[in-house]
DNA sequence: CCTAGACCCTGTACGC
DNA sequence: TGCGTACAGGGTCTAG
């Protein structure tokens, strides 16, 4: 589900609940998520959030002597509540803060994870990470130099986070039509003109979908657990098989790269 | 190093 | 309506 749009909206709507409040206590009711969750996060009492922020797809909450980290996975989700609410069936952990307000995760298919690390450098997940999209990393230099003589796909290049972090399934395939370019194009084959291009559409795209509040197409709702992510009705391509594109009026095509749902229009995508 | 494929898990949508 | 199957926004691990 959550791409880096979506992981900045929630960052944006939690953080003002939880920046210099009090953790009183941590609820872990299923501990069985992507890893086991630690008993540095279940044993976590009285202590001050001192800072959130997001890297890639990761939420980074800051305590004085160390740090959680989470990541979404497919289906996971952070809501606010003001007050206590019975958890349903896949409410795993809740927050309880000193003002009795409540940051619940929830997550069907328990493919998110909460991890514990002392220090960012320690942590191998997020050492791994590449660039920012949206920040000034992200040139034309860098990926000149990182596509010479690499023949992988451009859908699965940008979707690695290894290369730029946050670009999930649904930005990919936005963006690439954005950029005109067909994601099967070898990244060693683009011109200079369509990397800055492209570089411009990534921007573009993930800052247009952040203003929109992320795209809800199944069950991503913000942090107020009622509002969904508009960016959906600016879809261009994705889940469109068979629908007609907007630009030359021909049908959008399904293929699977990588084994991920790929949409995109041939006449329009070079 | 790289890539492809299996896998983790639950919910849903669709065809019969 | 009920059942079986395929598929879903993520990432990791293994084999080749």
């Amino acid at each position: 589900m959550p791409e880096l749009p979506e992981l900045e909206t929630i960052l944006n709507k939690i953080k003002v609940h939880l920046i210099d409040n009090i953790i009183k206590r941590i609820i872990v009711r299923k501990n069985n998520l992507r890893y086991v969750v630690p008993l540095e996060i279940i044993n976590i009492y009285n202590k001050k959030i001192l800072n959130i922020k997001r890297k890639g797809k990761y939420l980074l909450i800051r305590l004085n002597h160390g740090w959680i980290i989470i990541h979404l996975g497919m289906t996971g989700n952070l809501f606010i509540l003001h007050k206590y609410i019975s958890p349903t069936t896949h409410d795993h952990i809740d927050i309880i803060l000193k003002n009795n307000i409540i940051l619940r995760y929830n997550d069907p298919r328990r493919f998110g994870s909460w991890t514990w690390i002392k220090k960012i450098k320690d942590s191998n997940l997020l050492l791994k990470l590449g660039i920012e999209p949206l920040s000034n990393k992200l040139s034309h230099n860098y990926l000149f130099k990182k596509f010479k003589n690499k023949k992988t796909y451009i859908k699965s290049w940008i979707m690695n986070n290894k290369n730029i972090t946050g670009i999930g399934n649904i930005y990919a395939n936005e963006i690439l039509f954005a950029a005109k370019i067909s994601p099967q194009r070898a990244v060693n084959s683009l011109t200079k003109k369509e990397i800055i291009y492209l570089i411009k559409k990534i921007k573009n795209i993930l800052q247009s979908a952040i203003n929109y509040g992320g795209t809800t197409i199944k069950n991503f709702l913000q942090p107020d657990q009622q509002t969904k992510g508009f960016f959906v009705k600016q879809l261009s391509v994705y889940g469109k098989k068979d629908q007609i594109c907007t630009y030359c009026k021909h049908k959008i095509q399904f293929i699977k790269i990588n084994q991920r749902s790929t949409y995109y229009c041939k006449y329009c995508q070079i």
